[in-house]
DNA sequence: CATGAATGTAAGAAATCTCTTACGGTAAGC
DNA sequence: GCTTACCGTAAGAGATTTCTTACATTCATG
């Protein structure tokens, strides 16, 4: 039960944008705070949030602090999407099938 | 640009709990509403917030009105994760060789 | 046609989210 | 050592979300 905070980090536009332009390229805070209509201390506060969810790992150099895109949090979320999409393709198969029988009577 | 709304209907735990529910077997709101710790009228509008992301389908039945997975919303979703996961592989990849090529100096 | 069952909608209260400004802390550079 | 750059945290305002109760609507049933 780790991808309820994985959903709900990806639940904001503003740290969507964030994993959009970290997806380019690992970034410090200001970069990406430049990049985006928010403040910077705003984008850090996202970012701890991407962090707690696994979205996002950190690398502190020197001053700076370098956030990437991090799989694990990802993964979990893949897992249980794939969990839910086998189960709708199979009831909207047979959706289609009690559709067919319905029609050849 | 349709995965966002997605993304927010997927926020909420009782929308997640609705979506696992009716991975077994699609269902009326009365039934959904009787497993969860929420009124029916809630379920209603999750519903609603469900059916515009894209997630669930509805088909009236007399008075009732039976809701199922779609198979829709998912695979934006999906599609939007793919794209994030590549690109986060590929720069944990890129991030062992860095750390390979200086371990080697 | 009257009744009951199942649902959607409206309105409002309470909780949560998101943002900004202000402040404190740490590392590089002169 | 002092200054500057970069970052995280605190506190609070404003907006959004989520829930409940009350009401209106639609369809099957007698």
């Amino acid at each position: 039960m780790t991808y309820d905070i994985a959903f709900t980090a990806l639940a904001s536009e503003t740290r969507r944008a964030i994993l959009l332009s970290l997806k380019d390229a690992p970034k410090p805070v200001g970069a990406l705070a430049t990049a985006l209509p928010v403040s910077r201390p705003a984008v850090s506060q996202h970012l701890q949030v991407l962090s707690d969810a696994g979205l996002v790992s950190v690398t502190p150099e020197g001053t700076r602090n370098i956030y990437a895109l991090d799989p694990k949090g990802l993964s979990a979320l893949r897992g249980y999407l794939d969990q839910l999409w086998d189960d709708a393709l199979d009831a909207f198969a047979q959706a289609a099938r009690s559709e067919a029988a319905k029609d050849a009577l």
